[in-house]
DNA sequence: TTGAAAGCGCTAACAG
DNA sequence: CTGTTAGCGCTTTCAA
């Protein structure tokens, strides 16, 4: 079935202006500055317009304006067979907030050969978009420095560095981790442990500065692991050396969620009952958090929040060329859940 | 700090063709049909360029060729507390395939107030893109109706109507149903429960046909289950009242992973051992399945091959005008795990 | 093989 | 308040 149409000419303002018996002028007006018109030949020309389906062409109006009303978000690479769960939330929350202003969301990958600064370039030579949305912004990102330079609108889920425009909001990991560390206190804890991932993010870095922060406060007794990549085996072993030891901590802060699998499995390995014998919080709140048994404490990120600022600041920038003074930091949200026990 | 720019104008044909002492067209070729110059007249102009950082500007581009390079997404709407975990590994994949071919994907949701329809619709009418990519395609959907009846290209992760274009895709969820009641009649079980949420989606339908079938061949007892919604308490209702009948099946097999959380709490509060007393298994491979204990048995969604072959179904449509004679079924992965027991 | 001219559809500036 | 003119940057004729 072959379905070739001859290259549709869509309806144009010439096509509306004849049927409308006015100039084209007249039409653009209509959509652009109403107020230019007298009430009757606006509803009648309106009338016209919906009627025939018009639509100025998206690509004739980007040429002549110079703005697209498209906003670039280079997607992380992700791993299809253990994709980031949360990507989803995100983006649903990016497409929400951007929605609402009339701008839409391009999602864009270096081709291959290609360096993440190529693809940049190329997008803003070719005036594809307005802006970028950047995420997984490490603290001195090529991307920043690059838009920087450029100077092209961006804004960054993550922390850009002083020197550079502070149009980035995030998490504020230091502050909720010194939250649960108090909460953990405030049930009798002294011994407090915390369990990383070694991936270098700059945001498991504050998790873990926050954590300390909270046990200086608290004046509790604290051991820090770190384990190579997510490697469950690792962690596994990981948690069995740290809950076999003399003086074993009662409680277990974790970096990320996807950890507590392996700490769950050490600690029955152990003969010890989360939520009994050992408190064990993350952060994150997955989609699993729900299925561990006894289900998870843990933070939950405010995805919701953070693409909302994300996107006004970014606007901001675009539209009234005001860059912001300062980045913005939003509170996660503690979920108490049975594993951090009574 | 304002950093209003001046509304850059980029480089332009002009600007090159004129740093290179040729005429516009020359530079066009270049870029078009470079097979026109002249070895040393292409070398020379490609270098002048490179080093401009020249780039067609999409608009202009578009406006003349009538081609975007724009394939629209409508996204969705998802639960932010609550989010498909698979989004973004299915997204991951959609922007692998159309990035190689030298598309992009554009992230559309319908305006407040806006039928899904009505956004079709602009987007056409503006020529915003060259084609759409649906998922979530119901069996009767409207958004299919809408774009055959407009003769506008897409192609679909569900499947279309008899009438309509058969450009669509999707897992071929009945077989993997057959396959997974042969493997559990291949482990001696003759009683075998089928529970499933009703949302009334053709892929649930698609699923309980298939283990219908699948379980008339093997000449097993069955019983099906359905529950409103997702409601977990629901589930662990439903799943104890099953449990608890006489003559109870020794295997349950799930719509989808996710109803699997009540399936566990019921049969530990039944007291049955899942994997030993009780087999179970599932659909979807969401990443919770490696988190339960023990780790779920259940059929991997294979997204990787399935946005690719919407996307090269899609790029035949556009590019060619070639819609394809059938829709592709694509198998799932059975993944068997320990809660099928032995 | 290269150059000149026209026009894609739109809107801003100006004139009536 | 409406109409005319020009031009955004590009590519597709057509002519040289």
């Amino acid at each position: 079935m072959t379905t070739r149409r001859p290259r549709e000419r869509g309806v144009t303002v010439e096509d509306v202006a004849r049927a409308a018996g006015v100039s084209r002028q007249t039409i653009s007006n209509a959509l652009n500055a109403p107020h230019r018109l007298k009430a009757e030949t606006l509803e009648r020309v309106s009338a016209v317009i919906e009627q025939l389906g018009y639509r100025p062409d998206q690509s004739a109006r980007s040429l002549k304006s110079g703005t697209r009303r498209i906003i670039a978000y280079p997607t992380p690479v992700d791993d299809p067979a253990n994709p980031n769960p949360l990507m989803g939330g995100f983006l649903e929350a990016v497409v929400a907030a951007s929605g609402e202003a009339g701008y839409r969301i391009l999602l864009v990958r270096p081709r291959p050969g290609q360096s993440q600064e190529q693809a940049l370039d190329e997008l803003i030579a070719a005036r594809t978009v307005d802006g970028f949305l950047l995420s997984d912004v490490l603290r001195d990102d090529p991307r920043v420095a690059h838009l920087t330079a450029a100077g092209f609108p961006f804004a960054a889920f993550g922390r850009t560095a002083p020197g550079q425009p502070q149009s980035w909001a995030d998490v504020d990991s230091a502050q909720a981790m010194i939250d649960l560390v108090g909460l953990i206190a405030a049930r009798g804890h002294r011994r407090v442990a915390f369990l990383a991932s070694t991936g270098g993010q700059p945001w498991m870095d504050d998790r873990r500065d926050g954590f300390l922060a909270g046990a200086r406060r608290h004046h509790l007794t604290t051991q820090v692991y770190s384990v190579p990549g997510d490697d469950p085996a690792g962690i596994v072993a990981a948690t069995r050396d740290l809950l076999s030891g003399r003086a074993r901590p009662t409680a277990v802060v974790v970096s990320g969620d996807w950890l507590t699998l392996g700490v769950y499995t050490a600690a029955r390995a152990e003969g010890l009952e989360i939520g009994e014998d050992l408190a064990v919080a993350a952060f994150d709140d997955l989609p699993i958090t729900g299925f561990l048994q006894p289900a998870l404490t843990t933070v939950r990120l405010p995805l919701r929040r953070i693409a909302e600022a994300l996107i006004n600041r970014l606007l901001r920038i675009i539209e009234d060329g005001v860059t912001p003074e300062a980045g913005l930091l939003l509170p996660g949200e503690l979920v108490v859940r049975p594993s951090l026990g009574p």
